[in-house]
RNA sequence: GGUCCCGUAGCCGAGUGGUUAGGCAACGGAUUGCAAAUCCGUUUACCCCAGUUCGAUUCUGGGCGGGACCUCCA
């Protein structure tokens, strides 16, 4: 099936051609690690994931490159009153912008791990990266489209005519709407860093090219580097938050192709911000989440990745407390429904005929479909429930369950929001002292002492089962 | 000020020039000792005003409202 996707560049769907054939190669700008990570971080982070399983289910065999940015990449002067990020961590927390860098970058993984997220191939640091970094800067500088200025070295925008294409930025607007600081050493306003001078910075090298002065890498380089040394000088998709799309990208695309002559990107891809509670996330509403908030409020990482997936990503997603619920409520529909076709495949549950050939052929067109439309995962989902209500009514066959499962494999597969494939759940799974309540709850049922049953009831499921009552007697299920 | 996106039932959210999205919640029924789960059924829709059209929630224009970007940001 054909995947389209809606390139920023060209503001439209195009189909996913990749350079090379049956192989896709990814970008993704990953997280700056001097916080902890938002749920607005991972909303971007789970979209590019999202991606990567789709395009993997559909035969690619795709490599995926998600950075992480442990230099900073703000600087005194390209901001009135702008301080490095790294280094305003370290300031406010005494200790260094390297342990900064390593203890968010660790919380990072932790979050990726908890969201169910398969991990990218490669996630180089920048800081490994500042000679690969310095081979761009210098020829940059001799092909004449950067320039030095006391060590510091600029892109030169006007030399790069296409600068402000995928953001849509008319040049000469941006400087009537910038509202930064004039810095007299470049030549124009809008040129911006490629390396920078500051001998307060915690992080610094040498420059890795002839004459260069000591100093640290400014912020957009270091895709251009590693993405050129995992993927090649032409990738097939770029993906970040839709805040990346200026001036970041556009600052990628400029000395990327300057540098090496050819398209960089065939395919952009932006991911809206969400909002929580209808409005933008910020500390000062009381609105902001980590992962580990939400983690704390005693929810899964599952429930999270699925609210956080739910709605396709060049929508806004208005996040709430409640979606989280909502989130739970749908993952323990999908769960019963495995659940069931699990028993029946095990032998535990009376087989019927029905094979669900057809429900699940039909499932699996309009996910596919859906997907391959730009990723919309919300029409994904629908045809996922569909398919759940056409199980729960079906007498599926052995074979029918083992093709219903294998059905929701995959969405587990593409969608990773619904967790493993479910135990059978039987009175022999659960421990024997649960075992030991429920013949008593039966025997109190006998004797008709409803109370004595309710009472014991309540105490398996605080136990965190559920008795299940059917024609041939209770069963337990793990919730 | 410039550029761009959105406005669908109680909530979240698909989609379409005429015909059922889906989830959550609520209500009624089946089932149950009562529940839970499941199934069946039901209720509240397409921001406002013009225009195009046989017909618009869907296209066009205007208005109102919300949001994003314009060198921190996913």
């Amino acid at each position: 099936m054909v995947i389209r996707l809606h390139n920023s560049l060209t503001r439209s769907l195009e189909e996913l051609q990749p350079l090379q054939p049956g192989r896709v190669t990814m970008y993704h700008c990953g997280p700056t690690v001097y916080s902890s990570p938002h749920i607005g971080n991972f909303r971007s982070f789970l979209f590019a994931d999202v991606l990567r399983r789709f395009v993997e289910d559909q035969g690619y065999a795709v490599t995926q490159v998600m950075n992480v940015t442990d230099v900073g990449h703000l600087t005194l002067d390209d901001i009135e009153g702008g301080e490095d990020k790294m280094e305003a961590a370290s300031r406010k927390t005494g200790l260094t912008a390297w342990d900064i860098a390593r203890k968010y970058e660790a919380e990072f993984h932790a979050c990726q791990q908890a969201l169910h997220v398969r991990l990218p191939h490669h996630m180089p640091r920048a800081t490994d990266f500042i000679q690969e970094m310095g081979v761009i800067i210098d020829d940059l500088l001799q092909k004449g489209v950067a320039y030095q200025r006391n060590g510091n070295v600029y892109f030169e925008v006007a030399k790069f005519p296409a600068y402000g294409r995928l953001s849509g930025k008319v040049l000469d607007e941006l400087e009537a709407g910038a509202r930064v600081a004039v810095n007299e050493e470049k030549k124009d306003p809008r040129d911006f860093a490629l390396w920078k001078v500051d001998a307060k910075h915690q992080m610094q090298w040498d420059a890795p090219w002839r004459d260069g002065a000591r100093g640290f890498p400014g912020w957009h380089i270091e895709c251009s580097a590693m993405s050129t040394h995992y993927l090649g000088e032409q990738i097939d998709i770029h993906t970040g938050g839709e805040d990346n799309m200026f001036p970041h990208h556009e600052c990628e695309i400029a000395q990327t192709e300057a540098h090496t002559g050819k398209r960089f990107v065939s395919i952009w891809l932006h991911a809206r911000h969400l909002l929580v509670d209808g409005t933008k996330m910020s500390k000062s509403l009381g609105n902001f989440f980590t992962v580990a908030d939400i983690l704390q409020r005693g929810y899964t990482g599952l429930e999270l990745r699925y609210a956080l997936v739910r709605v396709q990503y060049r929508q806004t997603l208005n996040f709430t407390l409640k979606g989280l619920d909502e989130a739970r409520a749908a993952i323990a529909r999908v769960h019963g429904a495995r659940q069931r076709l699990v028993r029946i495949r095990e032998g535990r549950e009376a087989a019927g005929g029905d094979d669900l050939d057809g429900a699940v052929a039909s499932a699996n067109a309009a996910f596919t479909a859906a997907m391959s439309e730009d990723l919309n995962v919300s029409e994904a989902l629908a045809a996922v429930f569909e398919f759940v209500n056409v199980c729960n009514k079906a007498q599926p066959s052995v074979a029918g369950a083992k093709a219903g499962l294998s059905a929701f494999a995959r969405f587990e597969d593409v969608l990773g929001c619904f967790g493993p494939e479910p135990v059978p759940g039987a009175v022999a799974d659960a421990p024997a002292e649960l075992q030991d309540l429920l013949a008593e709850r039966t025997a109190a049922k006998q004797a008709k002492d409803w109370a004595r049953a309710d009472a014991l009831r309540d105490r398996i499921a605080a136990a965190g089962w559920r008795i299940v009552d059917t024609a041939q007697g209770p069963r337990l299920e793990p919730v």
